[in-house]
DNA sequence: AAAAATTGGTTCCACAAGGAATTGACTGTC
DNA sequence: GACAGTCAATTCCTTGTGGAACCAATTTTT
């Protein structure tokens, strides 16, 4: 989150990379060469959640960058690029389907869409049979936007799998397609129901 | 993600899904299957970044119900149970230690140690050496929260993972680690800068 | 056909979390 | 040995974000 800001500037916070042994050996020892603290390591390395702390890991070191690009270059708070970016996969889709797909609060989202749409990178058009609900677009403007930061995710992604042959990717994509699809057929998300109050 | 309240429940938010072509077919066909709507089939499987959709995706599916029920069931958000599962990875590790490990800010984590020390989960001792940094570690109460939440945080991923063969796990291990491995080589995070104050 | 329930989107309000500035402790330099 | 620079931790201030309440449009129930 991890990662950019507004007005006055406010990281989206990291809160993706933190919890989570790896069948030791596979290469805790190749990390310990690195100049790199040991807490880090426990963290990647001797985590009974290992699976989880990498996957967090990648996440936090992923979107950290990227985000925080945007928010300087377009001046765009995360989940406003979200916005751009998810109209770009699939146009004319409205703001409580990028909410259910996503897990931002529908609110943060009529935010976010009421905001690009004043500053023109989309476009809103009432649904002629359901008048409550709104399609959006991508204007001209907000495709621009996409394609200039497409690249940039792209160019991440690819950086980070550059380790990686060409069949280590594949067999990686698959792995993790196998275990996103399984996580489908358990049911989709249901938001986090409301906490007990905290006591103190 | 992530996920849980205080006082005023407030989720962590989710901010770990959204962004991210597999080789087509991987298992995209098997996805449309499901009675799952179009969109978050576009995000996983349409997405130029399509692994970094997702392991952003099972970052949200991962943490969203651990933390909300780490709220629900102890009253602590997730900044705290961060804490405490760091000190149970690396005992009397210092504040700012998980602020770089993790990329919370470090005020963030200042009023997390405080509270949890007041709830008697973590005690403080300032190095006698240097009086500026304070060694952190369980308690026995905040060990027993530990011990109570590992088993959930184990038991997810396993279930996560329970798709996969025994030969695969390692796979997608082993994986996994060579390119959270590299991007050690390329060096560490680095905060992102205070980008420029947005203009509208 | 009216009342009740549901749903998309918005507004209000409270709070958690980050940036900037502060304090107190240490380190290095001249 | 004082002065500047650094660093851990904290406090202050601002703001982004979520929950709850709300509105309006639609659907379902009786």
């Amino acid at each position: 989150m991890m990662v950019l800001s507004r007005p006055k500037p406010q990281e989206t916070s990291a809160n993706d990379a933190e919890i989570g042994t790896l069948p030791e050996g596979t290469g805790a020892d190749l990390l310990s060469r690195q100049r790199l603290d040991a807490f880090t390591h426990a963290r990647l390395w001797k985590n009974p959640c290992g699976f989880a702390a990498r996957f967090n890991y990648l996440a936090l070191r992923y979107n950290q960058p990227l985000y925080g690009w945007v928010e300087e270059r377009f001046g765009l708070a995360r989940i406003e690029f979200v916005v751009i970016f998810s109209l770009s996969l699939q146009d004319g889709i409205t703001a409580s389907e990028i909410s259910a797909s996503t897990a931002f609060a529908k609110n943060t989202l009529s935010r976010a869409v009421k905001r690009l749409n004043k500053l023109g990178y989309i476009m809103r058009r009432t649904d002629a049979i359901d008048r409550r609900q709104q399609f959006l677009s991508l204007s001209p403007a907000g495709r621009a936007v996409y394609e200039e930061a497409l690249p940039r995710f792209v160019a991440l992604e690819e950086e980070m799998l550059a380790p990686l042959s060409l069949v280590e990717r594949e067999t990686l994509s698959a792995l993790m397609a196998k275990v996103v699809l399984a996580m489908f057929e358990v049911d989709v998300p249901e938001r986090t129901p409301p906490p007990s109050r905290r006591e103190n």
